[in-house]
DNA sequence: CCTAGCACTGCATCCGGATGCAGGCAATTG
DNA sequence: CAATTGCCTGCATCCGGATGCAGTGCTAGG
């Protein structure tokens, strides 16, 4: 169609020697196209051993690594993952295993902390201008957030989180279950006065923990728990506790919607209240976090599989990367039981 | 030099509408150019007040982002750091602290783990490939891999790691100050007898911290330490103080090379060798580790300045992207004295 | 020996925003 | 009123890899 330009132009591209190594420097000294390297670096067939072998000889010797903004660009697959949590200190264990169980499969992960709901839009704004493939979010979204992410069709996949009136794929330990353990096997022990602290007002998994724990002990036919606000965090727990000693009327035992909450409550309970635990009063946690297996605590709790539950997320993520029209799913695992000494519970 | 194509040829651009919208898109709803799309958006001078106006409206009616692919690919600016850490549960604050501040500033993290040392050359080329803009690194590199960084002219900032033979940009916590207060104070309150836990053998805080101590305590003219080798967790910790009992010689004082470390040695002083702490043993740490301050430990300790140490490694971080010409440089900040119950420290 | 079939190769173009350059228009100046 | 300055604007092209298509050479079958 065009006519032949002065013969010198083409080859004038990326000639220069910046930090970059080119697939067209690769071609040239290899003295073949950039589209024979591109092939040859994308794998499968359509390149001959031969050319192959001259390819990789001199990508070897130029050092070159192909630019994945460029690829992205054509693309239209960034391999990037945002992931969202509250707060990298209520359990750094998802994030470490997200991280690594997203970098075996080859895919880079875009962390994002959400201290401030209001931070959403920002945060959202951001990895969706880096047109991530897809989103794990630990972290609380607003109805508005999950619609917009829907809209868009960035699938999103929530760890421990659910929505009543909306459709949302998620991987959830059973935490009415693992309640049900627990109020179980310390009813089965004795106790009878029970309190509960929660987690942050926001919070599904605090909510759902908490109902659970107070439907069983309902169904146990027990008196209803004083319930006690709490925040997911060790001085929540400790708070807690001194606002049950106050209430004048100390309880047999306190269900803590998370394990730092718990400890936060045993340290107060023997070292500020000075109860013995679990003698005069039994504390037990959910979550399964390391510092509740050090000695001072050996904490009573449902330990999550992190790593089954990451590892789901991961599958539904990407079935739904490669097909955005999948049904929403939501997949559900058993915690495990984890006799520890801070509680009188009935084994078995 | 090329003839005038059909007409209708050029605007055929990104018309389809995908989930994607694009600069074209916006352009031709608001009557404009691609181009002015692109500088109004890129902020600054160059478009009138009425074609911005246009431009933004509409852009919002079409919910237009800019596609930060597309800009890196001719800008060759990613707005992308990579963070290294060895591992995320030594010091979440770190991580944490690094993605709010980075955050703050406009950038994206790209967050790596480095569980085993022949990981970097993984890790580096997948963040090479991302053309992050620099790194900073909570992680010991090899002499090849800071090399091959430096070659690239991509910079590195180290957080507390320095090199001996290698000149690297660096932002440390003075270790050896940090425990020469500690052995002042422990040899004042009368300590004599001192053992040390280290931390990994590849860590030079660790070597830093151990050296430091040993210094101290040879000019304060006390015996020479115990040296019991670690590797910054709990489960070490406990180690450690086991493997201190089993060698007979209880020391008045165990100094370790992190937090972790000495919470472990704590735990396991007080409940597998039932002996008290500080009365029979003290116990220090370094780091300023969250569960340090809990009521059942109590740690003394030094607090790194996370923060500060966190801003200037970004401070460093961005000058060297926008001049990677600038010399080497390392600060180093001092710590903060935390006079914890776990041991017998003289004040003041 | 001729031709269909196949694998390989290169050309041209696309992805979406950035930017140098030149043309257009209006305000300022002599 | 004409000339100059300056601001906007759009055109064309670039960034670097992916890919549809057409052309090349080689092999195998008739």
């Amino acid at each position: 169609m065009s006519l032949a330009p002065i013969s010198s132009d083409v080859p004038s591209r990326a000639s220069k020697s910046g930090p970059h190594v080119t697939s067209y420097d690769v071609a040239r000294l290899a003295g073949v196209s950039q589209s024979a390297v591109s092939r040859c670096f994308k794998g499968g067939p359509g390149v001959s051993p031969k050319t192959r072998a001259a390819i990789s000889k001199a990508a070897e010797t130029l050092g070159y690594k192909p630019n994945a903004i460029a690829r992205m660009l054509s693309t239209k697959r960034s391999n990037l993952v945002a992931v969202i949590v509250a707060n990298l200190g209520y359990n750094p264990d998802f994030v470490r295993t997200l991280n690594r169980l997203f970098a075996e499969r080859g895919l880079t992960v875009m962390l994002f902390t959400l201290d401030h709901e209001e931070d959403a839009d920002r945060v959202i704004d951001q990895f969706w201008q880096y047109r991530v493939d897809g989103v794990v979010s630990a972290a609380r979204l607003s109805e508005r957030h999950v619609k917009m992410l829907a809209e868009r069709r960035l699938p999103l996949i929530f760890i421990n989180r659910t929505y009543a009136k909306l459709p949302v794929n998620s991987v959830c330990c059973d935490q009415a279950e693992g309640e049900r353990w627990l109020v179980e096997r310390l009813c089965a022990a004795g106790h009878r006065r029970f309190a509960i602290v929660t987690g942050p007002k926001d919070s599904s998994v605090s909510d759902q923990r908490v109902s659970g724990a107070v439907e069983w002990l309902r169904a146990a036919g027990i008196d209803p728990p004083t319930i006690i606000p709490g925040d997911f965090t060790y001085d929540g727990g400790v708070a807690a506790m001194r606002a049950i000693a106050q209430s004048g009327q100390v309880p047999d035992a306190v269900i803590c919607a998370n394990d730092y909450t718990a400890i936060g409550c045993i340290d107060e309970a023997r070292h500020g209240l000075k109860l013995r635990v679990p003698r005069d009063i039994s504390i037990v946690g959910f979550d399964g976090a390391a510092p509740g297996r050090w000695a001072s605590y050996d904490l009573a709790t449902v330990r999550q599989p992190t790593h089954a539950m990451v590892n789901a997320a991961i599958d539904m993520l990407m079935a739904r990367v490669d097909n955005p029209d999948l049904a929403m799913e939501k997949r559900s695992y058993s915690g495990e039981l984890v006799f520890g000494s801070s509680a009188r519970l009935v084994k078995g």
